[in-house]
DNA sequence: GTGTTTACTTTTTTT
DNA sequence: AAGTAAACAC
């Protein structure tokens, strides 16, 4: 490995790399090279010859971290097997599976989603007979991760909603599950309280390094602030901090920089991304907020660029129409590439309007975010069999198959194992398996009864039988989906269950198929280093997306919050109108539009060339339509930077004419 | 226990 | 406008 650090980096990045004693503060503004100082710093980290094992990096998406190990990896050449570049997520994961038996859990406990923690507190709800008519589970949701972050004042509960959470808690440890809180408040606990525990951990991660830092919440702050042990560097941007509604406190910087008194800190401001006018306008905008750090983003080159283009449509449809309509004429005249262009929306429904307008246009896209592959119905239910395998006690995934395909267990049967299960704290293997001894049950006349518990205790038989062939034989993931979609013939259930459209049932084999494919992908990947069912549990749990790696061009569509870290040529915000970015809901809950404005920071700073901004004067919103106001932001922009998009320029291109000359050819040779 | 009809509200962002 | 949950019929 031969880096020249001093060339390779500006005066500022190179002071942050080579800092490795002691804690580092970076402020990092946007598109001033952060990953590209985190990456240099795990090089030099390892030049200096410090082991790769000492090395603890953090971030808050898969993406993130796998994008740094291959950065770091095509920097140094190394093979990087035992550096730990993490989701903190999934490094909580990573420590409860070896530490579960210290906080009373056993290491095969699965791990729930937002959609298995809604069913865990449905469930829990009607076991307290909770009246359903004012039970709302998912504000309950975010309202129980409040209070498990610590912050009582948001976690504000009713008496009868607070014991629902103490039950939600009990029925999750009944299940040997952890949700996504538990994976940090757990490894934290244990920190915390297990002196020994910490003085191994840190006595191995000597190094450690957190991204995004302004995204942290308390807790993580608290569980950074546990596993460090002095060589702490943390990374953020309070301008881009745009999850507070998760429990993020930007203020963690603050209190960083009071926890640490020796610090060395640094701001890059040097920005290698963007335009002049497009740094100018975000400066601008983001100076209307009050609390920050002062900072000033400034372009080496000082070229200053191409206007921000404002379009403002009729309507929703008209204005998809005219951001396609000018996405062609740049590819036309400016050659654009697909993969240059990204189109950023504040929410997933903003999306599916343009989405649609993109399909009618043949524009080929790639979306991010919204809801995931891993979330499908059909992928979820033989997930859930995997899980219910491996943790026959975890009761969501067991009740979310124990009658798919059906096989006659209904709700009164289940009723029936769930009053014993409740009644001994039991989940509901254990309770089928008392009730399988129980002679008054074994002698109940209801036929019915007797016919879906066997049923029942076939199921449970059949889920011992795939958990021995995994710890036995070891047998793989994805041979194990094939098997399980055979033995319970589930295809044939789809085909049954989608009589009118076999197509569905077709589409949705074809996901289960693609579930087969890449788990074996991921088998047969060498850079797995965890090959067995619960690394791949716990990597689909806390995957929103796979990468799926095509070579084909497209053009990106996705959410502000999925666009952080991202950057392209030509960007377009759609949407901006008030009560949309702003979001009214936000605004609303927080009291104040700051976070919004760095939401529309983000997504202004994204650009590289050239700004697309759009609104539309009216919008269809649950079937009719609204009149919109703009938004806001769009007066807080340099309006001498701003041209208004013409509605006549927007004629016939050549894409479109060579379309329809070939549809007109190919319709006289059909015919 | 299963299938169909009816009434109703919904999405802001994600590990 | 559409998808979900409760209500109802078989």
């Amino acid at each position: 490995m031969h880096i020249d650090f001093q060339t390779a980096l500006d005066p500022e990045q190179y002071a942050a790399v080579t800092t490795t004693e002691g804690p580092v503060l970076i402020i990092a503004g946007a598109g001033s090279g952060k990953t590209r100082v985190i990456t240099y710093r795990i090089a030099y980290l390892l030049s200096r010859g410090v082991p790769q094992e000492a090395i603890l990096a953090l971030t808050f998406t898969n993406k993130a971290a796998s994008e740094m190990v291959q950065r770091a990896h095509d920097l140094t050449g190394l093979p990087l097997k035992n550096l730990m570049v993490s989701t903190f997520h999934s490094f909580g994961a990573w420590m409860l599976r070896r530490e579960a038996t210290t906080l009373g859990y056993r290491p095969n406990f699965s791990i729930y989603d937002e959609d298995d923690r809604i069913r865990a507190i449905r469930e829990s709800a009607h076991e307290l007979g909770f009246p359903t008519e004012d039970l709302d589970p998912v504000r309950l949701s975010q309202l129980f991760s409040a209070r498990r972050a610590g912050y009582e004042k948001q976690g504000e509960l009713s008496a009868r909603e607070m014991e629902l959470y103490e039950r939600y808690r009990k029925t999750l440890k009944v299940y040997n599950a952890v949700d996504f809180d538990d994976l940090i408040a757990l490894p934290l606990e244990l920190l915390q309280e297990h002196d020994d525990v910490r003085a191994r951990y840190r006595a191995r991660f000597r190094y450690v390094m957190i991204d995004e830092f302004q995204d942290t919440s308390l807790q993580q702050y608290a569980f950074i602030r546990q596993i460090e042990s002095g060589n702490i560097c943390v990374v953020g941007d309070d301008d881009q901090s745009i999850y507070s509604w998760r429990g993020a406190d930007f203020r963690n910087i603050e209190r960083f920089e009071l926890d640490h008194p020796g610090l060395f800190e640094i701001k890059l401001e040097r920005n290698y991304r963007s335009t002049g006018s497009i740094l100018t306008a975000a400066n601008t905008v983001i100076a209307h907020n009050t609390r920050r750090k002062k900072k000033q983003l400034w372009s080496p080159q000082g070229v200053h660029g191409t206007p921000i283009m404002l379009i403002d449509a009729e309507d929703d449809e008209e204005e998809a129409e005219r951001i396609i309509a000018t996405i062609r004429e740049l590819r036309f005249r400016e050659h654009a590439d697909w993969d240059d262009i990204g189109i950023l929306v504040r929410t997933n429904s903003l999306a599916e309007g343009i989405e649609e307008k993109l399909v009618e246009h043949n524009v080929p896209y790639r979306v991010a975010g919204g809801p995931s592959f891993y979330q499908r119905r059909e992928v979820k239910d033989i997930v859930a069999y995997l899980k219910a395998a491996v943790n026959p006690d975890d009761d969501v995934s067991v009740l979310r198959v124990l009658n798919v395909p059906r096989r006659g267990i209904g709700p009164a049967t289940i009723e029936f194992l769930s009053n014993i299960a409740k009644d001994r704290s039991v989940s509901l293997r254990r309770a089928a398996e008392m009730a399988r001894q129980m002679v008054g049950v074994a002698q109940a006349k209801d036929g019915h009864l007797q016919k879906a518990l066997s049923e029942v205790y076939a199921f449970f038989d059949y889920l011992a039988q795939i958990r021995m062939a995994f710890l036995e034989e070891r047998r793989p993931v994805s041979i194990a989906i094939r098997n399980i979609v055979e033995d319970v013939g589930y295809w044939q259930y789809l085909l049954e269950e989608h009589k009118k459209n076999d197509k569905v049932a077709v589409w949705k084999y074809r996901n289960i198929e693609l579930l087969a494919a890449s788990a074996e992908r991921w088998e047969k990947d060498p850079d797995t280093f965890e090959k067995d069912i619960f690394a791949y549990l716990a990597r689909i749990s806390l995957t929103v997306r796979d990468e799926v790696g095509d070579a084909e061009q497209r053009l990106s569509l996705l959410t502000i919050h999925a666009a952080k870290g991202l950057e392209f040529d030509y960007v377009f915000i759609p949407g901006c109108e008030n009560g949309i970015l702003p979001h009214a809901r936000s605004v609303e809950e927080s009291g104040d539009i700051e976070e919004e404005r760095r939401l529309f920071y983000v997504a202004v700073t994204r650009a590289k060339r050239r700004l697309f901004i759009s609104r539309a004067m009216q919008r269809k919103k649950n079937g009719s339509f609204q009149e919109t106001t703009p938004s806001p932001f769009l007066n807080e922009l340099p309006q001498d930077l701003i041209v208004m998009a013409d509605k006549q320029a927007q004629p016939h291109n050549e894409d479109e004419l060579r379309r329809e000359f070939f549809s007109r050819l190919k319709s006289r040779l059909g015919a």
